[in-house]
Formats: structure tokens, C-alpha cells, sequence
DNA sequence: TGATACTTTATAACCCGTTTTAATCCATGA
DNA sequence: TCATGGATTAAAACGGGTTATAAAGTATCA
């Protein structure tokens, strides 16, 4: 690597960490190109000359993170269902574990998200997914008369609609979680085999509940804040899904 | 009404018409607050008057359309079951019928989109689905041990993702249509009765031959255009899903 | 050391969505 | 007919992402 190249990896690392001290600090309303530029102590062009865009600085910031949550994952030792959930387990712990980062970085990149964001992020979890999927059949815990391909963009596209809807903050981070689970159990029970039935309808269970224990708080704490207007309501009566989110938006 | 409230919604349907006329034109790239001005015969500040956004003019166009949807759906003579795969299908015939002018829109407004889109282009068809999948299991062809919530959340949300991805011109019509009814299909057959167990089983089936039918299809029309490198073989190969994708973005 | 080649910089510009301001229009009611 | 008052207008401005331009900087090689 010659003196240039470490200097201009050197520049590219400082625009990532001025990234994700902005995007800690303030979410992206003070993620401005501008501001940016000034944190990294660079002229506003050079983000354009190492990176292109802003989407693909925010991208920067994800794939990090998201490599590391691939290794984790590798190393988990459980039947082949159990590590589905666990792979669950483990995105909700890595949201969790700097929330307003994640948020503000997803729905950043979401909301421009062209086609490299899909790519970038998507991607490689549905081959994650598939392999894992494709291990619990091996292990004769799912049916294999189901197209791997098909159930595994399924499931991928479940969880991956549910961390974009956490991340435009529609649902909290616990039910989101609580929806992935509910969803990949009910998936897996349409192909699960004799052996992992009952396990896995255990899991769908559990979820259910869970859901129901946090459409009830939210609607408790709900109720907390006054009495419901008739309107507010027929609302929430027919949209349970909403109750986390306006009650976001009113906390906001 | 009086005749400043006339010529006030004479204005509205003016500014929606041009809104209307240049997203069929060529899409969202054209369709800036000052060009929609211009096309309206109407200044910069009239659409923020009357609308208050972008986005809520955008959601003008859609809300009629939505409504019209609804409408059509609540006509429809079949079994329980029959109808919720009809309404996949008037959903995809719908955006067919206009795909540039529906994808530009829903990419559009998903762009911005904030919590308000959902709340009304999700939020009613959520109410939608729950009622179709209440009556299915009035008519004893879904089993009633499930919450029922939960369920349509689960449906919902993964008809919604799929329009979404087709929207932003990640899946044909075709695979979308596809996904929709595996999907829908995979999820009904976690809770068929012994009724409609087969029913279900033979739509599944049938979606699954759909999408393998497209994914061949997209594979030979990539190989088409040239042979495959390695890196390609390798994307392709794992990552079925981006077929589409690619030939979309090489031929735009 | 000095010339070369490439990068970064400063700066201005462009179009975007949105808001603000004061001026202007014009239907309504006296 | 004319004053009133709400709606529309023109125009400028703001901050945003992005791009273009020429000047300044700096590592490499002769």
C-alpha cells in the first residue's frame, strides 16, 4: 500500500467515525454532507471523491456492524431450529444495543435506498437465511418438499419488513421482535416435520403471547395519557398495529 | 358551497390532474414542486396551501385509486379462501394497468414516506385483510386457534413488502404477484382446516411452479445478453432474488 | 532537487422541498 | 359601489444533496 492509498484509506476511516459520531449524536437531522465534511475535518467534495454519496457513506456505516453480526452468528451451537430464533435474538440485541443509531442510519439509507441498499443489506441475509433454513432441513426438522428458495426469500423478506418498519418507527424494538418470531414460527410450522412440530409450535405460541402482552401495555399506557376520543378508538380497536406508533409520534 | 370553496377544489383537482399527467409523463425525475406548479397553471406556494407537501399530494393520487380497490373487492363471489388469492390478483391487475404511473408514485411517497403513508395505504388494507380472513374462519376453513391479529399483521405486512419491492423495482409484476400468493399461501396452510387443507396446498404449489417459471425465464434472458462471468454465476446462483433486479437495471 | 501526476481544497453553482414576506386579487356583505 | 378579508401570487430565502472549476498541496520518479 503506497503512502497515498493509507492516506486515503485514512481520510475514508475519518469520514465513517465523523459519520457515526453525527449519527449518534443527533440522528440524521444533523447529518448534513456539510456538517459532515466539517466534523471530518475535510472539505465537502472529498466524501464525493472516496464514497460517491451520501447513501453509500451511511452504508459504510451498516456493513461494519453487519459483518459482525454474521460472525457472531456462526458461532452459535443449538439445533438447527433454535438458531433460527437466535438469529433473531441476535439482530434484536444489536438494534438494541444503540437503538437511535440503527434507527437513524436504516431509515437514512432506507429512505434513498436504491437498489444497492437492497443489494448491500438484504442480500446478503437472505443467503444467511437460506443456508440456515437449508440446515434444519438437512437435519430433518423441515420438510423438504417446500422450494428452499421460495420459503427462504419468505422468510427474509418478513424480517427484513419488520426491521425497516422498526427502524421508520412504526413498532418498538420489542415487537418487532415479537412479530419476527410470531412470523418465522408460523412459517416454519407450515413445513415443520413430526420431530419439530411441537417445538416449533411452542415457539409460535410464545410469540403470540408476547404480542398480546405488548398490545396491551401499549394500550394501557395509552389509556394512561386520557380517555380515548370515540375515533382514536374505533382505531385502535381495528389497528392494534398502530398503537406503538402513535403513541411514538406523541412521545416524540 | 360557495364560490370560493369552488374554485378552491376546482384548483385541488387541477393541481392532482397535473400531478397525475406528469408522473405518467416520466416519473418522479420531472415531478418537482415548481414543474407541477407550472404544469397546474398555478404558483409555487398554491400546492403548499392547499396540500401542505409533496407527499400528501402524492397521497392524493393513490387514495382514489385504493378506494376504487376496496370497492371492487367487496363484489367478489367465492369461496373465503378463493377471495383473499382474487385479491392478490386485483391488487397486481390493478398496478398493472399503470405500472409506471403506480411505481413512480408508491416509490415516491415510500420515499418520504413517513409514518402517514402507512398509516393510510397500510392501515386500511390491514382492516381489509383482517375482515377477509375472519370470514374464511367463520366458514371454518382457517382454524381459530391462532390469533387472529397477529396472523393479519403477519399477512399484511408481507403483501405490503411485496409491493414495496416492486415499487422500487426490485421484482417484475410477475415475481411480485408470484411471492404474494406463495407467501399468502405458505401462511394459510400453517392454519388450514381439513377443509380447505388441499385447496390451500394446491395454490402453494402452484405459486412455487410460478416463480421457479420466472426465475428460469430471468436466468435465460440474462444469459441472453452474454455469457456469465464468475462473480455473476456466483450472485445469480445464490441470490435468485436479484435476477429481476439486474435485467430491470440494465435496461433502464 | 525539480517535474509530473494525482488528490484535496475552496468556492460557487444547480435543483430540490419548503417557508416567509408583502403585494395583489377578488368574492362577499354593507 | 366600496371596503373587508381570506386566498393566491411573486419573489426571495433557507438548508439540503450534488457537481463543476480552478487553485493548492503532496507523494512519486527522473
Amino acid at each position: 500500500m503506497t503512502s497515498w492509498e493509507t492516506s486515503k484509506s485514512q481520510r475514508r476511516d475519518d469520514i465513517v467515525a465523523a459519520a457515526r459520531t453525527l449519527m449518534r449524536r443527533s440522528g440524521d437531522a444533523a447529518f448534513s454532507m456539510r456538517t459532515l465534511a466539517e466534523e471530518a475535518g475535510v472539505s465537502i467534495a472529498t466524501p464525493y471523491n472516496l464514497f460517491g454519496s451520501k447513501q453509500s457513506i451511511l452504508l459504510a456505516l451498516l456493513s461494519a456492524d453487519l459483518a459482525d453480526y454474521e460472525a457472531a452468528l456462526a458461532n452459535l451451537h443449538a439445533d438447527e431450529i433454535e438458531v433460527l430464533f437466535q438469529a433473531v435474538s441476535m439482530m434484536t440485541a444489536t438494534l438494541r444495543a444503540d437503538p437511535e443509531f440503527y434507527r437513524n442510519v436504516m431509515s437514512a439509507v432506507s429512505r434513498d435506498g436504491g437498489p444497492e441498499f437492497r443489494f448491500m443489506v438484504s442480500g446478503p441475509r437472505y443467503v444467511l437465511w437460506k443456508r440456515l433454513l437449508r440446515e434444519a432441513t438437512e437435519a430433518d426438522l423441515l420438510r423438504s418438499d417446500v422450494d428452499p428458495d421460495a420459503f427462504a426469500i419468505t422468510v427474509t423478506q418478513q424480517m427484513f419488513a419488520n426491521v425497516q418498519n422498526w427502524a421508520q418507527g412504526q413498532l418498538s424494538l420489542d415487537e418487532m421482535d415479537a412479530r419476527m418470531r410470531f412470523g418465522l414460527a408460523l412459517s416454519l410450522s407450515a413445513i415443520a416435520t413430526r420431530t419439530s412440530r411441537d417445538q416449533v409450535l411452542a415457539r409460535q405460541k410464545s410469540a403470540e403471547a408476547l404480542m398480546q402482552r405488548i398490545w396491551r401495555s401499549a394500550l394501557a399506557s395509552r389509556l394512561e395519557q386520557g380517555p380515548l376520543d370515540d375515533e382514536t378508538r374505533a382505531v385502535l380497536a381495528d389497528q392494534l398495529v398502530h398503537v406503538e406508533n402513535q403513541s411514538l409520534k406523541e412521545s416524540a
